[in-house]
DNA sequence: CTGGGGACGGGGCCC
DNA sequence: CGGGCCCCGTCCCCA
């Protein structure tokens, strides 16, 4: 490091001083560096810095101070170099006050005068998520981060070798004493003064407004008001350091919670971190994603922008500073735009998901994924208009996040759908998400997909407008804890931020749709807004007095509304549930329930007779067939058994060459007579095309010809036979070209009314006919 | 080709 | 209303 780019030199000129320094944004190879004044000069009526904005101060600051790099502390200070990590990150324009009697660190000083408006940090700490965190973790050096409106991880300095020199600032306890305000900038905390902080004077930081909102913690004006207010507990020592950490820990802990519907994990001595609310399994961790990403097949895409995200495996430790302007080779997103990419990225699933590369896949895919659980990927930027796309991968699969916050009006037929978050200060976004193009073939249904991109994104932003859920709390007095440092966090509130009970309900909403009427189909329908297939209505009729769900995509009826809910996945391609080994998505939960037995190789039903195990009832239903003998499928051309339908089936096709009843104009030929009756009712692809608005489809054809191929193989079709055989026999004739006209004349009337095939509506009719021909 | 088994999709029903 | 359980059906693989 240069010796003209180490911190401030002592002086009281603050313009002359920073004119020698490095302007603000670039990167420098040094490590202390203060920029050039910018246009938003201190002016001396400028108002009370501590009443900014957090994007005041990013916007606004005039000098930054970066940590002393850690080989060189020994250099310069000539003291001990056996100094934990936090003490030689110090920047050279401050000092650390020390207990005389046992060189304890007890604050942080002001070596020369230090400017308003100067910027230390970021914060550097071990990293803790919900899964992470310690149980017995002192918090008194916890910092929370929050995106959108959310706790995303703690930032804990409590470790010395794994923190920067900010864990020894003291709290601020008023107003006068403050001359350092938090702020999260991104994901990183920066300590900016907010006056200048003559040499010798001790650092002291409190949350800048924006900061102690989202905690609930008073702001310094208050701080001092509500301590007076509370009363020292166990008295005060310094006069300045605010609280007594262990008796409001401990009263944080026995003390319910007053506020939300919050409430203490009873598995662990400290408050759970939201977190989404769909993690599976819970079954304990096999080796999630334990190949290394250097053995990971690398993507045939090639990465359009380099993303660097790091997703250390739980708990890990950030220890390099990340400036925030671009390195060659890597990419810092500029945080006041894209905060979430920051280093310090979330340890969330940290063992569950692995980002690599990142790709842009347009592709869309009709796919689901389960991104409710991973909402800390999806975010909006500041700049409405801007888009921000991510790129991940979970599991195996690669995925590019689209995230843009402008969004036309929703329409039916798979367009974006605007999005109201009552709780998020206005804004408004969307996320597009796109699984590789590797799915595809899984669910070619491509008018499906932005429908469901719109309520997969419905689910993602209802968790990030989850109000923050810190209670506020009146902060009492006590004496200086010791060893000093450590933040307000550590002093004040409770670190509580559980998922709000009220999270059904809103995820009920986010299926059909936020804003008004959310969740009430009728006022979905009648804001004129239909999301996919969730919020279509659904026909309703009554038998026996209950009420019959039928689906008004394939015609299925169901008996409850929550199976047709469930059934309309099949449609949307919706499937929630992942497995975190193999990432596969499943439809329903016991789905993947089932399907993880397979990693576990757990087999929990056995056969009784054999003592066989099986993963699932259906197979050891199957296998008791061996021992009962029992062969329910039998051929209906020869005397031929079978225990499963698929080998009958694969028996059938010997029998292929023996089908009599073979169509004039093409290859397909059938069992049954009846079956060919019905092929040519017009469902023959090589017949003469008439002209007519009744005309089948290609579409039409093809699938109806696949049931009768079907029913072809029935035993339906045998007892059909019979009957029209019968009735031949006793009628003549004639019958039979009477019925098959009249299924004519009825198939093209009903053609177009129910979506039912004309195959299904010949059939029925043609059973008709053949009763009554009885 | 047959037989056996594994895995999965989907619906019904109950709580 | 949603989750859990059970069941049936289907596809696929392999010996």
């Amino acid at each position: 490091m240069c010796g003209s780019c180490q911190g401030f030199t002592a002086s009281s000129d603050v313009q002359r001083r920073a004119a020698m320094l490095t302007p603000d944004r670039s990167p420098s190879p040094c490590t202390t560096e203060v920029t050039t004044p910018t246009l938003s000069d201190p002016d001396p009526e400028e108002p009370d810095m501590t009443h900014w904005g957090e994007a005041d101060f990013v916007e606004r600051c005039h000098y930054i101070v970066r940590d002393r790099p850690l080989g060189d502390y020994p250099e310069s200070h000539g003291e001990n170099c056996d100094r934990p990590m936090s003490e030689r990150s110090l920047p050279q324009n401050l000092f650390l006050k020390r207990c005389p009697d046992s060189a304890e660190v007890l604050g942080v000083t002001s070596r020369e005068l230090i400017p308003k408006g100067t910027r230390f940090g970021p914060l550097v700490g071990q990293t803790y998520t919900n899964d992470t965190v310690p149980k017995n973790a002192d918090r008194k050096y916890f910092w929370r981060i929050f995106s959108e409106g959310l706790l995303h991880h703690i930032l804990d300095g409590f470790d010395e070798e794994k923190s920067n020199w900010m864990r020894y600032v003291n709290p601020a306890s008023s107003h006068n004493d403050q001359n350092l305000v938090a702020c999260q900038t991104g994901m990183d905390i920066y300590f900016y003064t907010v006056r200048d902080v003559p040499p010798g004077q001790e650092l002291l930081v409190w949350y800048c407004p924006e900061f102690a909102s989202r905690l609930n913690y008073p702001v310094p004006g208050e701080l001092i008001k509500k301590g007076n207010e509370q009363g020292p507990i166990g008295g005060r020592s310094s006069g300045r350091r605010g609280y007594r950490v262990s008796d409001i820990l401990r009263e944080e802990q026995t003390k319910p919670h007053s506020t939300g519907p919050h409430h203490l994990d009873s598995t662990t001595s400290h408050p759970a971190i939201p977190l989404p609310s769909v993690l599976y399994p819970g079954y304990p961790p096999i080796s999630y994603c334990a190949t290394p990403l250097s053995k990971r097949p690398s993507s045939p895409v090639t990465p359009q922008v380099p993303i660097p995200v790091r997703m250390p495996t739980g708990g890990s430790v950030s220890t390099e500073h990340y400036p925030e302007s671009s390195l060659p080779g890597r990419l810092y997103p500029n945080p006041r735009c894209c905060p979430y990419l920051s280093p310090h990225y979330p340890l969330h699933l940290g063992s569950l998901l692995t980002l690599t590369q990142p790709l842009y896949r347009d592709t869309l895919v009709p796919h689901a994924l389960p991104f409710h659980r991973y909402p800390h990927f999806l975010h909006t930027s500041s700049n409405g208009h801007e888009e921000l796309r991510l790129a991940l991968t979970i599991g195996t699969q690669d995925v590019s996040l689209t995230s843009c916050s402008r969004e036309p009006p929703l329409t039916l037929s798979g367009s974006k759908k605007e999005l109201n978050h009552p709780k998020s200060s206005g804004r408004k976004h969307q996320a597009n998400i796109t699984p590789s193009p590797k799915n595809d073939i899984k669910n070619p249904i491509g008018s499906q997909t932005d429908n469901f991109r719109a309520s997969k994104h419905q689910l993602i932003s209802t968790f990030h407008d989850q109000p923050h859920p810190a209670t506020a709390r009146a902060l009492p007095t006590a004496t200086c804890p010791v060893p000093r440092g450590g933040s307000p966090e550590g002093l004040a509130a409770p670190f509580d931020c559980r998922p709000s009970k009220s999270r059904p309900t809103q995820l009920k909403a986010i299926f059909h749709g936020a804003g008004d009427g959310a969740g009430d189909p009728r006022k979905e329908r009648r804001a004129g807004r239909v999301i996919g297939f969730k919020t279509l209505s659904y026909p309703l009729s009554r038998k026996n007095g209950k009420i019959r769900y039928e689906c008004n995509v394939c015609r299925k009826i169901f008996g409850q509304l929550s199976n047709l809910k469930v059934h309309l996945r099949v449609h949307s391609g919706e499937r929630p549930f992942r497995c975190q080994t193999c990432s596969k998505d499943f439809t329903q939960l016991a789905h993947l329930q089932k399907h993880f037995l397979v990693h576990t190789g757990e087999k929990p039903h056995q056969c009784q007779v054999c003592r066989k195990r099986f993963s699932s009832t259906s197979n050891l239903k199957t296998h008791l067939r061996l021992h009962s003998g029992e062969r329910p499928f039998q051929c209906k051309l020869c005397p031929a058994r079978f225990t499963q339908y698929v080998h009958l089936k694969l028996h059938h096709r010997l029998h292929t060459g023996d089908r009599p009843h073979r169509c004039p104009r093409c290859s397909r030929a059938y069992l049954h007579r009846c079956s060919l009756l019905l092929h040519l009712q017009g469902f023959c692809p090589s017949a003469p095309v008439l002209v007519s608005s009744n005309a089948p489809s290609v579409e039409d054809i093809r699938c109806t010809n696949a049931e009768i191929e079907q029913f072809d193989l029935s035993e339906a079709a045998d007892s059909l036979e019979e009957t029209v055989v019968e009735a031949q026999v006793e009628k003549g004739n004639s019958k039979i070209s009477l019925l098959l006209q009249e299924i004519n004349l009825k198939t093209s009337s009903h053609q177009g009314g129910t979506g039912e095939t004309k195959f299904s509506l010949a059939h029925g009719l043609y059973k008709v006919e053949a009763a009554a021909a009885r």
